[in-house]
DNA sequence: CCGCTATCTTGGCCTGACCAATTTGGCCTG
DNA sequence: CAGGCCAAATTGGTCAGGCCAAGATAGCGG
């Protein structure tokens, strides 16, 4: 096993993370941690240079400090969603309000600038979905789920904001490597009204209504922070509760 | 001189954010590279670990590969920015979009979460801003643009949502040190309008009035929008013509 | 012409050493 | 006794060289 400096970058995070270490802190210095783990320093120190990257230490001649999580780098959203067995759904639920805010924005921008063929590609996409969710109460929600984030990413691409794309590509994969697990536990409360929802949204697409837009992207916001919350609770649920989940 | 992996580093960003090279080739060997900069290897495999964690080189053993922009990470819009004299308007107007959508998310967040404390510090914060930006228009836009940022950190503190404050000072931070030189651009072009926007803000907060709160978000972002579009046009074109700018 | 293998290249990692910045502790001075 | 000051120890930063395993590649055999 030659991938000493990933564990060892795992724990600091993980003990920085969990406040095992506090703000202001002074870490351990590379060569105790090295003596620790039983490693070179150049182990440690690559692990340093992850924390660092990821915002939450501060590295300088005379020790590393440990920094405030508000200053912290995006990729800690990961981080902090993966400490836990089953994520924090609170903060879940707070990246998935930023993802919708972005979703949002790179729709009304498609209506503004798309041409009206990537509209209309944009729009089939959507009645996939639609299709899809109608599927889906049958019990396969993973096309389900792949159709939303084809849609998603569709809208991203034809609003041209780069660093809208860059971004909310980011999120989606932090969020998606950590709730993908859950699919098991994913079911659309009411997938008949949650197809009259795409409908709509596909319709204000096409007819370029920002008004419109605006109003059904906040209700498939709300459904899907509905949809996420349940699917949490449930796992949170089973995973307290395991051998009764396995039983059932 | 002793930061050769820096230099290696931003050379090696340049050559492949402005097309150098192109997604999918493979970069020279560290080996080669570290010949060609007639350095030791490590220094070029520290510049590829910054590359890496960029998300824009893909490096496994057999080369390291340039990957699509789209799937680079966070920090490359500033180094995006980074790469032009005068920032490219486009990237910069997209930033600002996301930027005003995550701040609107703050918003509305705050207006069904904060306290009515909150909301009047808020409030008081907003109205200092006013102030600073009809005191702008004799010329001191520092604290204008300062009394901005200080607003928006305030609403992303109280809306409560740590994605949102962590993404959003990360893009504020990458923006502002590239237009943080714009300043002397910088000018409102409708103070007494812009106030009266800022005034209907604090109202909106005041009385949680979600609808009020958008469409005045609307066009405060449309003026910020304007503000910085010409900023960057005057800057752009003191660039093009040094000798004049300075003689004026 | 295609598929496979031997070899070669490439990155991954370890070891050890030296350097410069910072911290720290003791010392001196007031 | 308190406060400032200097030197030694500590800490991270960098360089150098070497070995290894995982991909890439050219050559061979089918």
């Amino acid at each position: 096993m030659t991938a000493h400096h990933h564990a060892i970058a795992n724990q600091l995070t993980r003990d920085i993370l969990s406040a095992r270490y506090r703000a202001g802190d002074r870490l351990p210095s590379e060569r105790e941690l090295a003596g620790r783990f039983d490693v070179h320093r150049g182990a440690v120190r690559e692990a340093f240079k992850a924390l660092e990257q990821l915002g939450i230490v501060e590295v300088r001649p005379g020790g590393a400090r440990v920094a405030a999580v508000e200053e912290a780098s995006f990729d800690v959203i990961g981080k902090l969603l993966e400490i836990n067995e089953v994520p924090d759904p609170e903060l879940v639920i707070q990246v998935l309000q930023v993802v919708n805010a972005l979703f949002k924005l790179a729709a009304e921008t498609a209506i503004e600038h798309a041409t009206d063929a990537e509209l209309a590609n944009i729009v089939a996409r959507a009645e996939r979905l639609r299709q899809a969710v109608l599927d889906a109460s049958l019990g396969r929600c993973e096309e389900d789920i792949v159709a939303r984030f084809e849609l998603m990413r569709a809208v991203m691409e034809v609003s041209g904001n780069l660093a809208n794309r860059i971004i909310a590509r980011g999120l989606v994969a932090q969020l998606a490597s950590r709730i993908g697990g859950l699919v098991a536990w994913y079911r659309t409360s009411d997938p008949t009204a949650y197809a009259a929802l795409i409908e709509q949204l596909a319709l204000a697409l096409q007819r370029r209504d920002r008004a419109a837009l605006r109003v059904c992207m906040d209700h498939l916001a709300q459904a899907n922070r509905d949809t996420i919350q349940r699917a949490l609770a449930l796992a949170a649920d089973a995973a307290t509760r395991p051998t009764e989940a396995t039983a059932r």
